[in-house]
DNA sequence: TACACAATGTTATATTATAACAATTAATTA
DNA sequence: TAATTAATTGTTATAATATAACATTGTGTA
């Protein structure tokens, strides 16, 4: 059985599409995109994107019903993830800071419950949008 | 010119119901469940959501696209959310740690962005779960 | 009272996502 | 390598979530 070291066929398809994009992506955008590819149903979308969120290849930014590619290699670990979203130019970025996901990571809270993943976006003006 | 220490009609009816609820409800939900109110489309629903989120009365889940009151004073002024999630049972409890929410209102990364805003949700099993 | 703006009502439609079922492909193991 | 098992694909239909556009009504304030 297949151990997702490789990709299948639509899985590469959609994630090479996304990877070499520089914002999030929905996903009518992609189908759309990829049509000349041979993927013409929404299904096969989306059925690419549950996987390539579940091993960590991409991520889902809830707020937008986006997916971005993972530019940080131990979120295919941790399944953790920090964002930052312009709330004018809707840039979106991966943030990367040891100190906080260790922080979210051990987090406990009195209620005993255990946690395995978490999802945090970070809404705001980026640099450019402020200065404006 | 009304400045939202009152609700409107809608409003009011759509919280109430949320309010009650000890599970967060979906949009079309609560449709059905306020039609004998006589509210009869999506767009009166929404509308109503979109102002109770905005001050602050209800928060959205987003990765489950639905809708809980607020539990916790502090939210109506910070827009911050921190939100305990069981993959499970769907529990999904509002998380009230000052030291968290204080940690993640000062954060600060090197890319000069200001945050107003942030939504965590913490993903994993609750305690009846886990013991199953 | 007149103005400005928030809220409402209504119809239609856009956007996001999954159900159900058949067929095919790829890894495992007997 | 044949049989087995599971992942993946293809396809049609439909469910669930959300907004556009426009006319009207209510409400606070100058």
């Amino acid at each position: 059985m297949q151990k997702q070291e490789s990709l299948s066929k639509n899985q590469q398809i959609i994630f090479d599409f996304i990877e070499k994009a520089k914002e999030p992506l929905k996903a009518y955008s992609i189908l759309f995109n990829v049509q000349k590819k041979g993927i013409k149903a929404p299904l096969q979308v989306y059925r690419a994107l549950d996987k390539l969120v579940e091993i960590g290849k991409i991520h889902k930014i809830e707020s937008r019903n986006a997916f971005i590619a993972c530019k940080n290699s131990n979120c295919e670990v941790s399944n953790a993830t920090i964002f930052s979203i312009c709330n004018k130019c809707e840039n979106v970025s991966e943030i990367n800071n040891l100190k906080l996901s260790k922080y979210l990571t051990n987090f406990e809270d009195d209620t005993g419950m255990q946690y395995n993943k978490y999802n945090l976006e970070f809404f705001g003006l980026c640099k450019k949008c402020k200065a404006k």
